[in-house]
DNA sequence: CCCCCACATTGCGCCAGCGCAAACTTCCGC
DNA sequence: GCGGAAGTTTGCGCTGGCGCAATGTGGGGG
């Protein structure tokens, strides 16, 4: 569809390893659609049909358990893959993902993916090394789950979108998209009430500044110190 | 070292896509080592050396946090692949690995294995493939960790180890190595006394049969049952 | 064979965080 | 610019599960 320089994606880590010739290859393979703010571009259960790459914008991807209660699964920042359930050899995506933002996004048709991997294996490599760092975020989490607080969790999820989302403004540095309470709340695993509370203790004592689904943090170092402090270790 | 018949292999997930000629091959380079139970294969931190297959036994892996509390990350069952580090990208070793059992390892140094990914690339695919599913599988847990309730976690727990390394007996589905109240606590982010109460109701009602570092399941499907109720719904 | 140690159980007190209801605020569409 | 819907806050009661201490118990090494 519309045209994308190679030169705004060669250095993203799923063409490392290629040259420019390459990347215009496969980019040519690829068509790139815009995806309105809150539109889903696939979702849970779905037969896998494409490969993805966020170039612009921001996607959630979220997890609904058999209960009905939504789980955030990951948030998709700019130059990631997602999506990627046929490299991984499923036949159904795990998981639904909706643009936070409007968003613009490639897309590679499951069958053109499967010849580009086989003329250019270090795709498969890249992509490779992407799920493991990815296998590695999800084990963190699994640990955070299991021996911290709400109120760390909290503070390891906001800086954690910082670093991956965060602008740099005069107060500090700012989520770049939509987050509400509802929101943290399921990344966290606790409820919107205590999610709230506890912004609101930060806000008090200085640490974050937060409106309506939009959070500035002001002292990010304070609040790393927050998240790995030791549950009953308050000297 | 000791002579490792490819047919013992040739089935695994790993070997997928290679004949039996190119399995002897990658196997020649390879060396298998005995590993005593509680005996320490690689600890968090160490340099990535090694990328293993576990032929016979039982190994745990486990994360230390800097509050200086385990978690059970996963239980390696025979056949499969860990301390894929080098495939990924790390460095160091993200876990600690533990025979759980007496054991028997294949082992190829990583600088051979990175050979043997180039001649072989199916090996890289059938490794992302790994990666892909334990992915899966850690975002279960989040999910899990996110809107479950101790006890369902636990025959979560009991169930994954099953379906794993499950031995059918006489009064049900035994898990095949020793397994403490201490572990279950572990995997599923509870305290050992939590863990203790559950399988002491559970014993009561007959579900499980349990003694020092044994559990038996009797009734999987019950269990199953259990896993998947929504918590305010005991009608 | 026996002793000891590691594992397991149980009782009790306590609190982090949930659930719900109600009030408040901000944004958006008409 | 007004009304409603969506998001947020706060109070209050309750409870699942933790923390600790004390007491069983079974199995392996000397």
């Amino acid at each position: 569809m519309s045209a994308v320089d190679s030169s705004m994606v060669v250095h993203l880590p799923l063409f490392e390893g290629l040259d420019t010739a390459a990347c215009e290859a496969i980019l040519r393979e690829a068509h790139s659609i815009r995806v309105p703010k809150n539109k889903v571009v696939f979702e849970q259960g779905e037969d896998v049909h494409s490969f993805y790459l966020l170039l612009h914008g921001h996607i959630r991807a979220t997890k609904m358990t058999p209960a009905g209660e939504q789980v955030i699964v990951r948030y998709v920042a700019t130059g990631e893959i997602f999506g990627i359930g046929q490299a991984i050899g499923l036949a159904a995506y795990p998981a639904t993902a909706t643009a936070v933002d409007d968003s613009v996004v490639l897309v590679w048709p499951t069958t053109v993916w499967t010849h580009l991997v086989a003329d250019y294996p270090v795709l498969a490599a890249n992509t490779l090394k992407t799920v493991g760092s990815r296998l590695q975020e999800a084990h963190t989490r699994v640990v955070e789950m299991s021996t911290q607080q709400v109120e760390q969790r909290v503070a390891h999820a906001l800086l954690r979108l910082v670093n991956q989302s965060g602008r740099k403004t005069a107060q500090g540095v700012e989520i770049d998209f939509q987050l509400s309470r509802q929101d943290i709340a399921e990344m966290t695993g606790a409820t919107v009430f205590t999610v709230s509370r506890t912004l609101s203790t930060w806000e008090q004592r200085g640490l974050i500044e937060s409106s309506r689904q939009r959070i500035v943090l002001r002292e990010p170092e304070t609040l790393r110190t927050l998240a790995n402090a030791v549950p009953g270790d308050d000297a």
